[in-house]
DNA sequence: AAGTCATTTAACGATTTCTTAATACTACGA
DNA sequence: TCGTAGTATTAAGAAATCGTTAAATGACTT
């Protein structure tokens, strides 16, 4: 199952929300869709049939948890995973949520990074897709949840921006990534920071995993590749 | 679908990015239309039909939002793809773009590579374009992903420009590029390199993947054939 | 407040890649 | 066969890009 495949349901009042959400996981591939309250959100959710929905719980009229119930009845719909936004004060609602059907919760405010990630954790623990998959590629196994580098088995710690980094180039086995793109995606389109930034942080990378897993592409980007 | 056959709109009010813009993805094969404000925007839209429209969100009077709307109110348009151009600046968070129907983001200040990858990318994505395909001739497989060419499945790491040649040539087998149009397409219309260059590359091409492969055509340029 | 760690920058060196220039080669027509 | 036009080859210098180090910054800890 791919990417393109997958189509995303985001229920949330807010429209700030849910532009930034939809904004993000378009950038991702995924197919988006919004809608704004409870009772449209289970109408649209019958009709698209999407594999996930992220559910506000905080919602005038029908809230989260009742329109979770709801979703929950439909057997079409059986399938369909649910995750809940929720602001991090509000955690009774982990309780009352798992309740009512949940598969994940995700605590506003919302990174995108985190988001990314959690969302494609929650999509491959019931979908088992590969979308990313802890990578293990010749010996290196990441595990974005725990945040952790396995080099033939021994844990290495990165801290943020290395492990990111990291992320990214092993999310595509051998594809070339540009500068460019790096800084986008790690670092985000808004930061600026010089080029040596990305080199040193290379260089930590291929000191504490090896010199042998991150290729240099002059004029064009690194790779992870053997 | 070809990239000749793809016609790309481009709204902005101002005249440096529309020239920008269109130098470069002219240069890229896109036919490409331009206009400087949203309500002439709607009306070549509707004539032109094109594919995918770059819609800057800043432009006085009818802004990139609301000519994105009423675009998308068009049904002939319907399966128009849409792209803002928007400062950095501009929290993607707070734009009410996608609400509007807009499949991506572009962010000002545009490096014309990430622009022609980005927009790749969203041909690709909705389009289905094979426009970076992996060409494979005659046991060649060029990869524009990982920046290799496959000989015989044998991997040959290729400098840049190397690379982009051999891409240039691959792209249309048998055809015979003229060397001007092989300096406009890998060095850029505005750089200026002799003649022997060219020569020089080409002969770096044939050392790597075989004397075969890379044709010449005296006195009019060089094809990829077997 | 001193210390640690992560991140970024700046400076310089090292390397690769690109370009040029000079010369050799080849095909073709006079 | 000679001359010409165009391409091939080579080596060397120029330019671009990357690697490396050390040091500045800032957040967080002790």
């Amino acid at each position: 199952m791919n990417k393109e495949d997958i189509k995303i349901l985001i229920v949330d009042d807010e429209n700030d929300i849910l532009e930034f959400l939809s904004y993000n996981l378009k950038r991702e591939g995924y197919q988006v869709f919004v809608c704004d309250n409870g009772r449209e959100a289970i109408a649209k959710a019958k009709d698209i049939k999407p594999q996930l929905i992220l559910l506000d719980v905080m919602m005038p009229e029908l809230d989260g948890i009742e329109t979770c119930r709801q979703i929950r009845n439909e057997k079409t719909l059986s399938d369909t995973l649910i995750a809940f936004l929720t602001a991090r004060s509000e955690d009774y609602s982990q309780i009352a949520g798992f309740d009512a059907g949940a598969d994940d919760y995700i605590h506003k405010p919302i990174k995108p990074r985190v988001l990314i990630s959690r969302i494609a954790g929650v999509l491959r623990r019931f979908l088992s897709s590969d979308a990313d998959a802890n990578a293990d590629i010749g010996g290196l196994v990441l595990d974005r949840e725990k945040f952790i580098v396995f080099k033939e088995g021994n844990p290495v710690s990165l801290p943020k921006k290395e492990f990111e980094l990291m992320a990214l180039l092993m999310s595509k086995p051998g594809k070339v990534f540009l500068r460019e793109e790096i800084l986008d995606k790690v670092w985000g389109g808004d930061v600026v920071v010089g080029d040596r930034t990305i080199d040193v942080h290379i260089r930590k990378l291929r000191e504490k995993l090896g010199e042998n897993y991150i290729k240099t592409i002059k004029g064009v980007g690194y790779k992870f590749d053997l």
